[in-house]
DNA sequence: CCTCTCCTTTTTGTCGGACATATTCCTGTT
DNA sequence: AACAGGAATATGTCCGACAAAAAGGAGAGG
């Protein structure tokens, strides 16, 4: 129901006082794409509730200072990733969570944005337990001479710079692609995209918290070995126990 | 109540004969979308190759007869499912395939849409061999009574009508919904919400070919007992079975 | 007083045209 | 031949208007 008076006034997390409203379209991002960000954001850190109304697009548009052609555009970017629904009359609501297409990286990204909620983060890598160790399986079936070279090279750039820096973590990305790519199966390498993405952002809070408490170089070297040697069951079980370990870090460090 | 009913229509089920007529909306569908759909089945199904560039938008939404915000919308529509990438000047082009989403349950269905790759249906079954079992597992570790009670009237309802029927299906998706429901994972359930929906449409392949070969339900039964029992392992064992049948099944339904 | 029907009003949906912006690509210069 | 600069072109954004659908209220009838 429509809650009276107050009730949702839009977001315009005002840091400036004036009507700097304007979403400011960052390195060549195009305006809708930053309404989207901006409302996909808002969204699933929580500040609409599911089963909320926005505001009119004529309003809304209006206090964002932008027209309501690219409002428009960046509210079927939304409703593409599940996330709203716009009816005539009733108006763009928000819809429940189990609409929200989750695995979607760009909602992944949203999600982050803001501090996730730790249920979320434990759903996440109890996927990642799930679905890498059979993957990490699948890729030491199938790999061939240039999967491993990549993850050879990654592991290199990994050891050369630690996750602190951010080629190193770039480095662990390209290891876990060059991984999931070696499955040669696509839906569990676009599986990887956004749980991918959402892992290294739980890396990056690990690094912020504090030092990681465990060099995580020889897990992934246990993971590489047994995939070159083609031990689909090491593999599997490395993976696990690296996993495992990573949920453990993130843990600790969100709880501090 | 939220009339939950996606039964709207299918548009133009009839014949896409004609020349490029205009993308007649069905009952309630709204234009963009339907421009969005019929755009995305044919860059799914390779009418349009990656790289691909499309025909410029007024050019297009001119052959189209629809306005060129109405085509626009259903391009940023494919640009949030990752389909294609547009750029000023150098024009929208489709994008290469490890860069769609392919979980998202949009594209799923237009993949569906045409007659999909068979490899395309293996990668999806294997991520269902790979997901399905966890998910019978913690499902099993988690599950109250209301759970239980939504599985037993869905596994009932199956017995009665039989897959052949749309109302004995729509059991078989309850079944499934609840048992995804229990393992209180939303990262799952979403995931499984997609492969759910192409694992429905594969059923429906499965008839179409030919009588199911085999009675699927005393294998349901075997899911529900073990996760009534609290037995992981058995309900990982059942579930996998399940899903190997009706890979099976699917495999040589497609070969006929 | 209640219910059903009809109409008003609100909000999204679609349209058309205009201008802005950013590249690409060609052209002309050095 | 290399480079710089301008014209062409496609997407990006803005504006204003009307169409369609549906929620909510008004009025007739029970």
């Amino acid at each position: 129901m429509e809650e009276a008076g107050e009730a949702l006034v839009p977001m315009q997390a005002g840091e400036a006082d004036q009507a700097e409203a304007r979403p400011k379209r960052g390195t060549g991002r195009r305006l809708h794409g930053a309404i989207a960000q901006k409302l996909g954001s808002a969204i699933v850190s929580g500040r609409y509730a599911p089963g909320d109304r926005l505001e009119g697009e004529v309003a809304f548009s209006e206090t964002l200072n932008v027209s309501r052609s690219a409002y428009r555009e960046a509210v079927q970017v939304l409703v593409a990733k599940g996330l709203v629904e716009s009816r005539t009359k009733a108006g763009t609501r928000v819809l429940p969570r189990n609409r929200w297409n989750l695995l979607d990286p760009d909602v992944l990204a949203w999600a982050f944005t803001g501090e996730p909620h730790i249920d979320f983060i434990r759903d996440l890598f109890e996927l990642r337990q799930i679905v890498e160790p059979a993957a990490a399986s699948l890729a030491a079936q199938r790999r061939d001479r240039d999967d491993l070279a990549v993850m050879k090279t990654a592991l290199a750039a990994m050891r050369k710079y630690s996750l602190a820096t951010e080629t190193g973590r770039a480095a662990d990305r390209d290891f876990h692609n060059a991984l999931l790519q070696a499955t040669r199966n696509e839906a569990v390498v676009a599986l990887s995209a956004s749980i991918g993405a959402a892992v290294s952002w739980t890396t990056q809070f690990k690094q912020r918290a504090r030092a990681l408490p465990r060099n995580p170089i020889p897990d992934h070297v246990r993971v590489y070995d047994a995939i070159a040697a083609g031990n689909a069951g090491a593999a599997a079980e490395a993976m696990r126990t690296l996993v495992d370990l990573a949920l453990e870090d993130t843990r600790s460090a969100m709880q501090a």
